[in-house]
DNA sequence: AATTCATATTCGCCCACACGAATATGACGC
DNA sequence: GCGTCATATTCGTGTGGGCGAATATGAATT
């Protein structure tokens, strides 16, 4: 009522980013949208830790969730606080500096190109940026 | 040995960023150097709770302490890591337009330039840029 | 409708850490 | 030395949230 929708909460932005496992999945999506399976494929951690961590991330207001048939689809976010925005994005430069984290987007490209891709991906719709 | 001396965990900064004590502790910081005393007087929290989280900015590698006497002083440091003190120069440039924070830093100045100080603060060094 | 595939949620356990209360340390003055 | 002041630490309790394992949902395909 009194505010537009919410004070954009800095201490949940903190506390979202305040963990390698999300940090590892906001790296991954740095190109643009990506489905889930290869958060899992990538990253090499179970699914399920994968889903709870991408519904943190949405909850803190980081990601924005697509459904599109049985896949969904994730990508970054622009929070509606332009400090919070500022922050985030010295947090994206970071992670694109970063040598293992550059090393993790590198091997999701090499996943995308692949002409036999591992079976939990085949099929799957192809991240943004891997279109070629 | 190999490094010069730690990778600088972002994870650990941004555990030390997800709480607002200690986001409030960093704020008034932003004049430079005060003593613990004035913390606890604005904050209006108790003393072992500022001191815990103060200790923890330090761990987090966030702000120094020098001491001076019995008094004890803080500022905020700067990470030797450049991605780092980026996003912290951010979260400072939110601080100082965040109208709550605002408000705290105007409080400590109210407190510095009272011709009778509460019991707490008498005798105690100023903090930095409140000597006129 | 039944099965399969992609994703989400629940459960039970454990650990980090926030808190108030009490106590410890360490510096100064007497 | 002793007491006092500023600050730090410890203790006990409670909560958020990480994890793997199991299960649930929901869309597509047959």
């Amino acid at each position: 009522m009194s505010k537009q929708s919410k004070p954009f909460d800095l201490e949940l932005m903190f506390r979202a980013l305040a963990d390698r496992t999300r940090l590892r999945l906001l790296n991954l999506m740095a190109s643009g949208e990506i489905c889930v399976c290869y958060f899992v494929e990538v990253l090499g951690t179970s699914q399920p830790k994968v889903s709870r961590h991408l519904a943190y991330l949405r909850r803190a207001g980081l990601v924005e969730a697509r459904r599109d048939g049985k896949w969904m689809h994730y990508q970054l976010a622009q929070p509606t606080d332009p400090g919070a925005a500022n922050i985030l994005g010295e947090v994206r430069a970071w992670l694109l500096l970063d040598p293992t984290m550059r090393r993790e987007r590198e091997q999701l490209t090499a996943v995308c190109c692949m002409t036999h891709p591992p079976i939990q991906i085949q099929g799957a719709p192809k991240p943004a940026g891997m279109e070629l």
